[in-house]
DNA sequence: GTGAAAGCGCTAACAC
DNA sequence: GTGTTAGCGCTTTCAC
């Protein structure tokens, strides 16, 4: 910059003010500064300019769990595209599902003075931010709640999405239905799996350990699952599966054997259209989710100090069709 | 760290060195420089130690048409990995094939100073760049070359795939043969639809411009045109899809109308097991490419300046059933 | 082994 | 309108 001022022949205050867009300078002098900046190839450095002025640095944060992962994909566009709107630039890592590696991602985005942070959790515990939520970095929390923390948060009514779900099945005239979730470690399964069961007492059915299975991780293991469920002598005549993996399994096994079991999925499916026969399925809106915690964020950066909030997002119950009884 | 020396009554040099975990600094030092750290919640400020340093940002750029889109979601899962693996935090942004956005995201990138950039490109005229790379900053291009640019890239080999592809519906006995695909504006179409000709004069086969049929969105585009052309008294025994959008929609329209017309896809499935007939498919490694041009990247990063290189990956036929004529 | 002083590139504050 | 000075938070250099 000193460069350019000697060759423009003017200060460096000068410079700077032309190189800013600042008012009040001689169209003259503009000239020869933007003529020595092309010359010298000269390019401002923000990093400076932030130090000095102490300005945000333009850029927010996104944890997610792992970014090939087509919700969090979606979640990630979102999140891409309203950053851009607020001349924003975004840093995205993935946490894995390891808390560990969650936290040294989360700590080295605050080391970089991010604006703020958008975080799916990982782990359960996340008193580690407090520091710095105090330090001002907003953090906004989206799919899961964050442990140990008072803080800004998105969620979908997983619970409510798998009442309802249920109730379908049960209103369809199914007794017996298998219940298929991944780990119950993660938050969402807990919460599906606890509104399964809320609509299993008004509807007069015990609840009858046998019929669920969790730890499932993927459709061959769902595939594996139904198969054996189906081999039993009081098998289930309706399947609830927690997520669009393991119900992606469960309709490979069922169209595999022939079996006209009901199947009723938690999560839409993108090639729906593609499955064998119409499956009825809980829905919500990703990209509503990505985009009310993106909003939210950047409310909070532009300096919005109220209560934290927490939005809890409907589903939708799709019927595309369901095998009676 | 001014505060943190006074209180830990050392200098602040010496806070330096402790922060950095540089060597010969006494343990009590050490300790109530630490304990200096914790109480006053000191975090060092990499922005300042690399202006001063001059150290690079340790974040590199990646710039693709679309995050949510699921090969470029792979593609990033990937690139976040291996940057992860070097320590190094990523910066993603999304052209949405618009050249003039393109050119903005990647200034602001390199105002940014990252230490390098992975680039699939959407426009057609890269030169601006020139400036950048001859200042330093190393770039990676990947799935389509840059314009106007000699660099790094790694592409798949679209035109040996689409020639593969189209050999095997001509040796399958298929003569009239409809070719779909998107915009010939995009590279890649441009290259196999070449490739779909290439395999046309070896077989005696007369290149017909009235089974060619480009600028088709998506599936449902796809499927009016599959529907029109199934109308046509000279109507093709077979399709040749040029992207897996396309596909889907053939997959539909056929399956609607119970045709028996064979089809043959340029991009894998991940939900070919659901698809209603087994597909034979043009497949290749998305994660390969990315990873790649990634690694080439941090090579570049890490000091290797040799020549620029293109490196072309194969394609593979999947064979899994195509209907005969 | 530790500290003092200079300076990275830029901008705030103020003088002219 | 424009220039001068000081200083953002840190690391370098070099003296002790």
């Amino acid at each position: 910059m000193a460069d350019v001022a000697a060759r423009a022949g003017v200060s460096l205050k000068t410079v700077s003010r032309v190189v800013n867009n600042a008012p009040h300078v001689q169209p003259e002098l503009v000239e020869r500064v933007l003529a020595a900046v092309a010359e010298l190839g000269f390019r401002r450095n923000p990093q400076a300019s932030s130090l000095r002025s102490g300005q945000p640095s333009a850029t927010i944060g996104l944890l997610i769990e792992e970014i090939a992962n087509p919700f969090y994909a979606t979640i990630a566009g979102v999140v891409a595209e309203i950053a851009r709107q607020n001349d924003t630039m975004l840093i995205i890592a993935s946490s894995e599902e390891d808390p560990d590696r969650e936290q040294q991602l989360l700590r080295e985005m605050c080391t970089r003075r991010v604006d703020g942070l958008l975080v799916v959790p990982a782990g359960d515990d996340h008193a580690f931010l407090r520091a710095e939520i105090e330090l001002g970095t907003p953090m906004v929390f989206l799919d899961r709640p964050a442990g140990g923390l008072i803080a800004d948060t998105v969620l979908l009514d997983n619970r409510g999405g798998a009442r309802d779900g249920m109730r379908r099945l049960l209103e369809a005239g199914h007794r017996r239905i298998g219940i298929l979730l991944d780990s119950l470690g993660v938050y969402t399964m807990r919460e599906r799996l606890d509104g399964a069961q809320d609509a299993l007492a008004p509807a007069g059915v015990p609840y009858d350990t046998r019929l669920v299975r969790d730890g499932i991780r993927g459709p061959s293991a769902a595939a594996r699952v139904v198969s054996e469920m189906l081999d039993r002598p009081d098998a289930p005549t309706a399947f609830f599966s927690l997520n669009n993996r393991i119900t992606l399994g469960v309709i490979e096994e069922l169209h595999r054997r022939g079996s006209d079991a009901a199947l009723l999925g938690f999560d839409d499916f993108d090639m729906a259209g593609l499955v064998p026969y119409p499956l009825t399925v809980i829905a919500y809106d990703t990209r509503e989710l990505a985009r009310a915690a993106a909003e939210l964020l950047f409310r909070r950066i532009e300096g919005d100090r109220s209560w934290p909030r927490t939005v809890v997002l409907p589903t939708e119950l799709v019927a595309r069709g369901l095998a009676p009884r």
